[in-house]
DNA sequence: ATTACTAAAACTCGAGTAA
DNA sequence: TTTACTCGAGTTTTAGTAA
């Protein structure tokens, strides 16, 4: 389905002048770098000398003066040493290669929420189909999702690690069912959120009461048991989008 | 063997520390996992071969395959062998040591701006004094930064660095004083940003019309020069904050 | 085609130490 | 005090291969 797509080794190649520096200090120097911006060496010149930094990632002082002296030389840092006092600040090229560091985390974290899962099929106990035939709820449904959900839900069970990644749906805004009173009771809201389930489109959806547990459930425009000829314990995958 | 489901499981010996990794290693680790999330690893199981990841991060298939291996030792991804498919996918753990470092950057960057520059005092030809002697602007100041300024600039060079350094300021949003036309010219407007010269609050002027270039001006409610004791080729440390 | 082992080469480490 | 060199020891690399 994907690819490792080329070109987004961080820092490619900037102007290589004096020794070409390994891929694997690159990344050493990175993380000297961000301690040294962390301390404030990226708005100003901070007091800091080669065994505080050291100190700080874990190393000796000869092995982070070394790395001192290559950020310096690839023209990362800027040191001077006034009398006892070693002071030092990030170039503008330290800067900016932090900076791409950053934006390439950014694009990670901050990108369109999208997450693939995949469970199995099984039975639940028919609640589904008793909550969508509530009116109260069914009247609710072709306005916001866009179609009369098939009455019964798809009930897929996922495993430890896909129930981890898919906390993180909780984070997530989707489309709103409210709750309502009807026969003396309360029915409680819920959110939807699109998705394909084994490449069909449906939704995902998320009473506001219950903690995310093991089962997820589905609804959409069809019954997905028929459609993709599920029975329990079908293998399912699932790609969810927050709208 | 295993089936798909099964090799998703990350680890049955979960609560084995096993090998300490180096730090040194560990941040080459964060590194193929930047590079796998960028991949789509982070939202999915992607196909990649072990001599994709070490094209990638610029090693050897051998290396590459060390990575993936500590990564899924450690319990940051969760690897299948499918025939001849290799899936790979990050486990909600790795995903929050990916997560941590984006959060120490993003400290760094979307912090407030703050930025500390040093120069030296030079004279101006006088047109600070003329600028702020003009009542449209005069009559600006005491309502927007808080003080009436002392009717003169002060003027400061920046050498090469600190101009790359000051270069930021450009981005920022500052304390507005607006133009207008008076004696049948135009003057324009300008940005304010709080600063501290040599410790004594003020602010530094940034005209609309004019690039960043190598000398900056600074108004304060006093003469900088006399409480300062400046003269021209003084250096003077200078702070700068975003409002 | 893969993954991943072995072994020699290449690095990097910290101790000692000069400046 | 610093920074930063040399050198022996320990790690990590890639090439060659096995599975």
């Amino acid at each position: 389905m994907h690819g490792l797509a080329d070109g987004m080794i961080p820092s490619s190649d900037s102007p290589a002048p004096a020794k070409s520096p390994t891929n694997r200090s690159r990344s050493e120097e990175l993380r000297v770098l961000r301690a040294l911006a962390v301390a404030g060496a990226d708005r100003g010149t901070i007091e800091v000398t080669s065994r505080e930094v050291g100190r700080q990632i874990g190393m000796s002082q000869q092995a982070a003066d070394r790395r001192l002296l290559a950020l310096e030389r690839a023209g990362d840092i800027a040191r001077t040493v006034h009398g006892r006092r070693p002071r030092l600040s990030l170039t503008a090229q330290g800067i900016d290669a932090l900076r791409a560091e950053y934006q390439s985390l950014r694009r990670i974290f901050e990108g369109p929420s999208r997450l693939e899962l995949h469970g199995i099929v099984v039975s639940g106990l028919g609640e589904g189909r008793y909550y969508l035939s509530q009116p109260g709820y069914a009247e609710q449904f072709p306005s916001r999702i866009g179609y009369a959900p098939f009455p019964g839900t798809l009930n897929v069970r996922l495993d430890g690690e896909m129930r981890r990644r898919a906390a993180m749906v909780k984070q997530w805004t989707g489309i709103r069912i409210d709750g309502f009173q009807a026969s003396g009771r309360t029915f409680g809201g819920a959110m939807c959120i699109p998705a394909k389930i084994g490449g069909s489109p449906g939704h995902l959806i998320r009473p506001d009461r219950t903690h995310y547990e093991d089962v997820v459930e589905f609804v959409a425009p069809v019954s997905l048991r028929e459609k993709l000829k599920l029975i329990d314990a079908s293998p399912v995958d699932i790609e969810l989008e927050e709208p």
